[in-house]
Order: C-alpha cells, then structure tokens, then sequence
DNA sequence: GTCGCCTTCAACCAAGTGGTTAATTAACCG
DNA sequence: CGGTTAATTAACCACTTGGTTGAAGGCGAC
C-alpha cells in the first residue's frame, strides 16, 4: 500500500458520513439514492462523498440500467487492519516475545511506509 | 469511543508526517526537536502536527525542565483496531460462522458509533 | 423524440489545513 | 540579571473540504 493511498483512506474515513455510509454498504450493496436517503445533505453533497470513498479505493460503482450501484471493498479496510496491527504491542498484554519478534522483523521488510 | 474522537483519529493519521512521528514514538519518548530532525519543514509546522496527534488522543506531552517530552498513547490505536475489526468478515475467509455471531452481536450492543 | 428519474458536473462559499515567518513564553546557565 | 535554548502562539497565505444551488448527462418509458 503506497503512502498516498494509505493518507487517502484514512482521510475518507475521517468523515462521519462516509464511515455511515461504509457501514451501510457493508450490509449490501445500494444506489445514490438509497444511500442518501438517511442524510440530511443533497444528493449532491453524497455523491462527493462517493468520489472521496471511490478514489481511497473503499467502494467501486458500476452503471446498471439507469442506476449506478455501489459496492463495498474491502481491501483498503484489511490494508488498514494491518497498518494498525504495527502498533499491537503497544497495548495488547498478551503480545507475546516471538510474536513481537516476527512481527517487528514483518515492519522492517515488507512495511516501508509509515 | 465517540464519533468525533473516531473522526479526529482517522484525520490525524491521514498525514503522512503525523504517521511518521507516531512511528518514530512507537520506538520510545522524544522532544519536539528530535522529532522535528527528520522532516524538512519548520518547527512550528511540527509543533501543529504534535497539537494534532494530542487533540486524537495519540500523544501526551509533560513539561521536563525547558523540554517537552511526547509520548504516544496506543489508546486510540486499539480503538482503530476494533473499529476496522468491523469490517473484518468481509474480507477474511477464515471468519468462521460463530465469530462472525459473536462480532454482530458486539457491533448491536457496544457500537453504536459507525 | 420527449418526458422523467437518477446521477453527476460546475460554480460558488465558509471553514479548515499545512505551511511560512516573527514574536513570545518558559526554563536553565553563567 | 542577561543570554541561550526549547517550544508555542500569532498572523498570514495558498489550497482543500464539505456543503450549497443550478444546469446537464444517461437511460428507460411512453
């Protein structure tokens, strides 16, 4: 995962709407309209905050007759689970040596970006 | 934790210098000068940084002599952690049926936040 | 083709962000 | 006390962001 796709993410989720409408998504799939609807925001204003979660790679939208139908993805999530996973030692208890270990070696090849 | 602490974490980490001094921290304390060191912009822009990291929750700083100490506080690491632990099913194959029961259970009781 | 619905594009606005330089506060040292 | 070092505050600037309204594009139905 490159830095700037790394910033991206976080900055999608940085935004209560977007987490929402990431949370409805993960319940299946929906158009615009069904995702605005819960929003006291324009249509306009949701559909920014699609270009946002398209472009950190969250969702991807597809063209369906006259609806545009947007999908979840998860790969950025799981990316981000890792990221995080660096930092586990810090307040897991049950982090044990060896685990410490291979997972200070992982940061040291594999995770360049911070 | 509260939606806009949720919000303030994610946009804190949305930098890639904020990332980079977290990173720095996970290693052990530092003043604001040795963080500063490694980064081509001006004290006073890290300072902000630092203001940043703190407002979320992920630093603390204590006065010592003419130095301010920074600490990182993993706290809301753990917290990003179980938030992206959320989405966890969606992306992992090993996510065995009970789990997943247990997980949805949690995300209706304790979570309410998105 | 025309109407209507779903969605996006364009232009604008207020507020926030990341950076700068200059000034200020705080603490130690002599 | 005066000087030095550490760090923050203040004021400013260019750019981004999240919202608005209005216009336009795509597609199906008639």
């Amino acid at each position: 995962m490159a830095a700037n796709q790394v910033s991206d993410v976080f900055a999608a989720l940085a935004d209560p709407t977007r987490r929402a409408i990431l949370a409805r998504l993960a319940a299946g799939d929906a158009t615009v309209n069904e995702l605005a609807e819960p929003f006291p925001i324009s249509l306009q204003a949701v559909s920014k905050h699609l270009n946002v979660l398209e472009r950190a790679g969250l969702i991807t939208r597809v063209r369906e007759a006259q609806w545009r139908r947007c999908r979840l993805n998860p790969a950025p999530l799981r990316d981000l689970a890792q990221w995080v996973d660096q930092y586990r030692r810090l307040w897991d208890d049950r982090y044990d040596t060896l685990d410490g270990y291979l997972r200070e070696l992982k940061e040291n090849t594999d995770d360049r970006d911070q």
